[in-house]
DNA sequence: TAGATATTGACAGTGACTATCACTTAAGAG
DNA sequence: CTCTTAAGTGATAGTCACTGTCAATATCTA
């Protein structure tokens, strides 16, 4: 979902009872996080080095790669594609899936998107501007269309390897990530919600 | 295209009476990039160094960098889009968009495969398994998007910036995309051309 | 508290990519 | 044909993302 716009600033099942050891390490993740994006948002993507994230972060740069496999990472990961499947699957079977999509997003956006604004724009906005971010983002596509393949597969009862399934998906997701693209060129001035139910109407009835 | 299966090796108009300049960079051109599937044939692509590449191609790294801005380039690197394009403006402009497509993929998999399928599957294996090349492929994706939105907003009679002409376009081409992966992650067993009608037959009527 | 284990930082790489500059060589004018 | 101009090249020296290793430290468990 990375390509969305949901944003996830604090994660979904925040700090509940866990170990010291858990404890420290979301608020170290926290503390990276929260470093990038500052600092990003001074200076622009390419002029902010791991480096100097560690150190805002108060972390050795090892560390930094150790919580996150790239810098472009930093900027994307998010855990919002577990609670997409499991709001998928909560929609009646019988649905047609653009319908259940409709309702999914449109919740997802009022939900976790008024939360954290500033993020999710400067997160789409980047996805826009610096190229190995976008390139980072379609990459998690695939993995997005995966959880739609599996839950297509359930509803109309077929393989989720199946060519017809997996195309499906794919296209799918790559509408929405085009529209979410479209909303950040367009300077966040559409409301995303309106634009995704353009988008979902488009896919299933053609152009 | 480069995420379709159609192979370059010799660029479509070649050598013609090009000045001598031209034709010493076509020469340096192909050379870098039959330099470069030698050596990721024999040693896979990570462990294939633009500097083996360059001593390969009998040129200096510098000059690597000049003819391909990043070493995924050097592999995926192709000029169809062009043809794609004017292909399908050679279709009537009153035929289904679909059945456009169906015919030049068709077409484009008949004339420019068959000449060189050793590298097509090499590349689309590259696609699967690398995930850098994997990216990068998937960033050429958006340039062939715009090329059919400008053609499906000439056809249509809209602005090719228009969402629901983007959206549309997207989601072909992810859909045609995902259809290469699955016919290289499947080992290249099925005739691709069927695939491709399966893709957009799905993409038509819906799963 | 003692010992197993997880997490960290320091260090030393590798390799893609950039910028600069002098040098060679092709192209065009006279 | 030759001189000028500009294109193309190679060498060099960098930057920075990212990896691997190892010793030190902090947490957990018994």
């Amino acid at each position: 979902m990375t390509h969305m716009a949901a944003s996830a600033r604090s994660t979904p099942s925040d700090h509940a009872g866990l170990g010291l050891r858990e404890r420290k390490k979301l608020k170290t993740r926290v503390a990276i996080r929260d470093a990038t994006y500052r600092l990003i948002a001074e200076q622009g993507y390419d002029a902010t080095t791991v480096e100097q994230i560690a150190e805002a972060a108060e972390v050795s740069p090892s560390t930094v790669f150790r919580y996150f496999p790239t810098k472009e990472d930093i900027v994307l990961t998010d855990e919002y594609d577990p609670v997409l499947e499991s709001e998928l699957r909560s929609r009646p079977a019988d649905e047609p899936i653009i319908e259940s999509m409709k309702h999914v997003i449109t919740k997802a956006l009022k939900l976790g998107f008024d939360e954290d604004a500033e993020m999710t724009r400067l997160r789409t906005r980047l996805q826009v501007e610096v190229p190995a971010v976008r390139s980072r983002m379609m990459e998690s596509m695939s993995v997005t269309g995966q959880l739609l393949c599996r839950v297509l597969a359930e509803r109309t009862d077929r393989d989720p390897a199946d060519l017809e399934v997996r195309v499906y998906s794919m296209a799918l997701v790559g509408a929405l990530m085009e529209t979410t693209l479209y909303w950040a060129e367009h300077g966040h001035q559409d409301d995303l919600s309106d634009l995704m139910t353009r988008t979902l109407d488009t896919f299933a009835n053609g152009l």
